[in-house]
RNA sequence: GCGCGUGUGGUGAAAUUGGUAGACACGCUAGACUUAGGAUCUAGUGCCGUGAGGCAUGGGGGUUCAAGUCCCUCCACGCGCACCA
């Protein structure tokens, strides 16, 4: 029966035909032990690139794995349907942002199946379905109700570019996530999340994530940005000592209490304003606090950028000593952390020293290193713990027992309290854009928000809106923004939901995907949850992570599920790379993932990306690498489908069989290590085996199961052309069998000196004593022992022997 | 600046626990088959050396009978955070 490969001519109709049987349709009550494998779900551009190509072949070749070793596998795909391409679409082409994303969604399901990907379709979802963001609004209203959902005025990130409020996890290097563009600060009221309330939680919890790179909880670690320290009340006085009002700060170095001289304050804080009526020259601080704010995010932030401030003609008084230092509203003073005021200690902070020397302020010295008492004058802040010196009755004490001595005097004097600080801040989910969830919230006529009724939910994006560019269209709909709620008229509020907040739960909802009349049901969710194995890419590490964990929580604590966390393990793939650059459009360096698929077929372009990199590296593309893998699937085919032209001499079966059963272990330890690579060449090896000794259809078969997960198409089509019976998705896992793979012999390495210098075939198990006979024997080992002393032996049994000679 | 990671042939990589470095592939070389080859098959392929042998996992040092693997140090590249008080 020979013949030759040809995928294109077989692949979609078992697409079709999987897709008539429901192969991968899961059940929620099974015997079988529940395995969830996920994948970030993906915004539908509408064409799938090799990112999403890799992400997902890999998660698909696990849960094939996984369901051949008898686990019931919720493996589901959706859509991350909201956001801002389908409204500038709007904008630009006067395209309607349901059609176009609609219309997206489907010709991404028609990729995705043509990958070969095994998904349980019938709990698909895309969030811009009202009835996905149906439950986004009311978990909004759930949080509201326990109190996690506030309404604030402050200094929020604006992008320009999409002309929205960014949360600051959003903003990278000073930059729109999304759209690169340099973000600015505006102030405005907007909705906020607390996940502040579970920043402790969020950070210990990290802990018990053992599957999840470190590298990912080390950045939420520092992006939740734990420290503890003192807050310290200064009074604020005029010239002449009469008390004006009393600022709060924040230190980690409370033991450096003594060298603080002077006080700087933000330019955003609200006693600013104040403190400007004692001012001498209030137009120059105001002209310095419009040039400050003026700047953009990226320059204010850029810390080698000189410090600089203003005296505010006004003085703090230090707690300790009654030591007058003078106030500044200085620029690197930040709003957003601790108070926004800072005791500045020039000797012992560099960016205090800076301003310091940049401004001829004092310096005063109170840590030393060593024990000297002469304080030569620094020419660099000592930023380490010492000793402390002219530090009143603490003088002598190291800063770790200062910085607690310090902290109970202060409290003592009621002038100062310990205190854990974060740098996380509350997420801001308001977004000024049509193309989101509507947030349920009404304002009566004295501008109070009022929230939704659940009843009345879902409020749903109004049809009759223009997209012209010019602010939210949701502002100008009739019928969005006038309501009537028991008799009385209300506004709607026209921010929409970040997206983030859909994607922070989306995996709950594909356990109960269907349910109308809660987001999820708990049980559902706790025969699922956790996922076991989730796969995305690392730009999320803090976004999309942080929120669903933080999600998880708060629906806990809303009494809707049981969980702490929502991924056990996680698995962040590398990208793919062209020319040693990521593919992007702007480098023009893109490789469309269908033009593989119509040259080679689906399996090549899978076992192209399992085979060339370990799923964690970054992965190059070559056309000789694709290339490649067609050649060993048409190899494996011919052999396959042929095997009857390939029988085995009845003298090798047995080494047939053990090459056999050998590849059975270690591409079963292989995938379950997600070393996909590994498993391919191991198959590979096998694969050379047969065509150098020959093969038998038991060994045929099991070659195909191993592949299965990894190309399921020439897989399962050359398993039903031998007459098998069903899928070969649908077989159970083959097992090795450890009596066929004993060795009677194995090589064991003869080392003088560490360095290897004959090899010995021996039985296996042979003791130390038979070894060390059978290497003597060796000609080249007895001229190396000959030479010198015998000193010492070392022997691992089935290893190596070493003898050490001088 | 601080933190984290990576570094192995011409290339992608393997070596799961300190125990034969380079599996498997790509590429290359030679040969076979062929009207043809960008198909297929066979053999070879870390480097130096005719050879015996020597040298090799970014550089240097250390621990050990034995180091790609552990420790110290330096270098290069990548990533994250970045005035966080």
């Amino acid at each position: 029966m020979s013949m030759e490969y040809k995928p294109l001519s077989f692949e979609e109709s078992l697409v079709n035909q999987w897709d008539t049987e429901l192969l991968y349709a899961c059940d929620d009550n099974s015997e079988k032990d529940p395995y969830y494998v996920l994948e970030m779900f993906p915004y539908p551009s509408g064409h799938l690139h090799m990112g999403h190509v890799r992400n997902y072949v890999i998660g698909d070749a696990l849960a094939r794995f996984k369901r051949m070793q008898g686990f019931n596998v919720l493996y589901p795909m959706g859509f991350d349907s909201f956001g801002l391409p389908a409204e500038n679409a709007a904008i630009k082409h006067g395209i309607n942002p349901k059609e176009w994303t609609q219309k997206n969604v489907e010709h991404m399901i028609i990729q995705l199946k043509r990958l070969g990907l095994g998904y349980d379709w019938s709990r698909t979802l895309s969030t811009f379905n009202d009835d996905y963001y149906r439950w986004n609004q009311w978990l909004f209203l759930t949080f509201y109700e326990k109190g996690l959902v506030y309404r604030k005025k402050g200094w929020v990130n604006w992008d320009p570019v999409d002309q929205t409020v960014l949360a600051n996890e959003q903003v990278i290097d000073g930059k729109g996530w999304r759209s690169g563009a340099v973000v600015e600060k505006k102030e405005i009221d907007q909705w906020y999340l607390k996940i502040t309330d579970y920043a402790q939680e969020l950070l210990d919890d990290l802990d018990s994530l053992t599957d999840w790179p470190d590298r990912v909880k080390l950045m939420q670690k520092n992006w939740i940005g734990k420290s503890v320290g003192t807050e310290i009340d200064f009074e604020l006085v005029d010239d002449s000592g009469n008390h004006l009002e009393t600022v709060t700060v924040f230190t980690t170095r409370p033991d450096t209490l003594y060298g603080a001289t002077y006080v700087s304050i933000a330019c955003e804080h609200p006693l600013v304003s104040t403190l400007l009526k004692q001012a001498s020259d209030p137009d120059e601080i105001k002209s310095f606090i419009a040039k400050t704010m003026a700047s953009n995010q990226v320059d204010r932030s850029d810390a080698t950028k000189p410090k600089t401030g203003k005296w505010l003609g006004v003085y703090a008084v230090n707690p300790v000593n009654q030591d007058k230092i003078p106030l500044y509203i200085a620029d690197y003073v930040l709003m957003d952390y601790g108070t926004g005021v800072v005791m500045a200690v020039p000797a012992h902070d560099s960016r205090d020293y800076d301003f310091a020397t940049a401004h001829n302020l004092p310096i005063r010295v109170v840590i030393t290193q060593d024990n000297s008492q002469d304080v030569e004058p620094i020419t660099a802040a000592f930023t380490g713990q010492g000793r402390l010196i002219d530090s009143q009755q603490f003088t002598g004490l190291h800063s770790e027992k200062a910085k607690d001595a310090i902290t109970d005097y202060l409290i003592s004097l009621s002038k100062g309290r310990r205190k854990e600080q974060f740098r996380l801040r509350d997420w801001l989910i308001s977004r000024q854009r049509y193309w989101g969830t509507p947030i349920p919230m009404m304002y009566d006529d004295e501008n109070n928000p009022v929230p939704v009724s659940k009843e009345q939910l879902p409020v749903r994006l109004p049809e009759d809106v223009q997209f012209d560019g010019k602010g939210n269209p949701l502002a100008y709909s009739e019928t969005f923004m006038n309501v009537t709620e028991n008799g009385k008229n209300y506004r709607r509020e026209t921010d929409t939901m970040d997206t983030f907040f859909d994607s922070s739960w989306y995996f709950l909802r594909y356990c109960d995907a269907t349910n109308t009349i809660k987001p999820f049901d708990a049980e559902k969710i706790s025969y699922w949850m956790n996922v076991d194995q989730y796969i995305g890419g690392i730009e999320h590490a803090v976004l999309h992570l942080l929120y669903a964990r933080f999600f998880v929580k708060a629906c806990r604590d809303c009494g809707l599920l049981t969980i702490n966390e929502p991924f056990k393990r996680l698995l962040c793939q590398g990208m793919v790379l062209k020319d040693g650059a990521k593919m992007s459009k702007s480098l023009g360096n893109t490789v469309d993932p269908s033009a593989i698929i119509n040259q080679y077929g689906a399996d090549t372009a899978r076992i192209f990306i399992l085979f060339g990199a370990p799923v964690e590296r970054d992965l190059e593309y070559t056309e000789t690498g694709v290339e490649g893998a067609f050649r060993f699937l048409k190899r494996l085919f011919s052999m396959t489908i042929d095997y009857g032209s390939y029988s085995v001499h009845p003298d090798k079966v047995a080494e047939l069989n053990k090459v056999c059963h050998k590849t059975i272990k270690a591409v079963t330890d292989d995938l379950a290590r997600f070393s996909f690579n590994t498993a391919i060449s191991r198959i590979m090896e096998l694969l050379n085996t047969m065509y150098s000794i020959g093969t038998t259809k038991e060994v045929v078969l099991i070659c195909l199961k191993l592949l299965a997960p990894l190309a399921p198409f020439m897989t399962d089509y050359v398993w039903q052309r031998l007459d098998q019976n069903g899928s070969i998705h649908a077989q159970a896992w083959p097992v090795c069998d450890e009596s066929v793979i004993q060795d009677d012999e194995i090589t064991v390495v003869c080392q003088i000196n560490g360095k290897v210098r004959d090899k010995l075939l021996i039985a296996i198990n042979s003791d130390q004593a038979t070894v060390e006979s059978v290497a003597k024997s060796s000609e080249k080992i007895q001229l190396y022992l000959d030479s010198g002393t015998l000193r010492k032996t070392i022997f691992v049994p089935n290893k190596l022997i070493n003898f050490v000679v001088t």
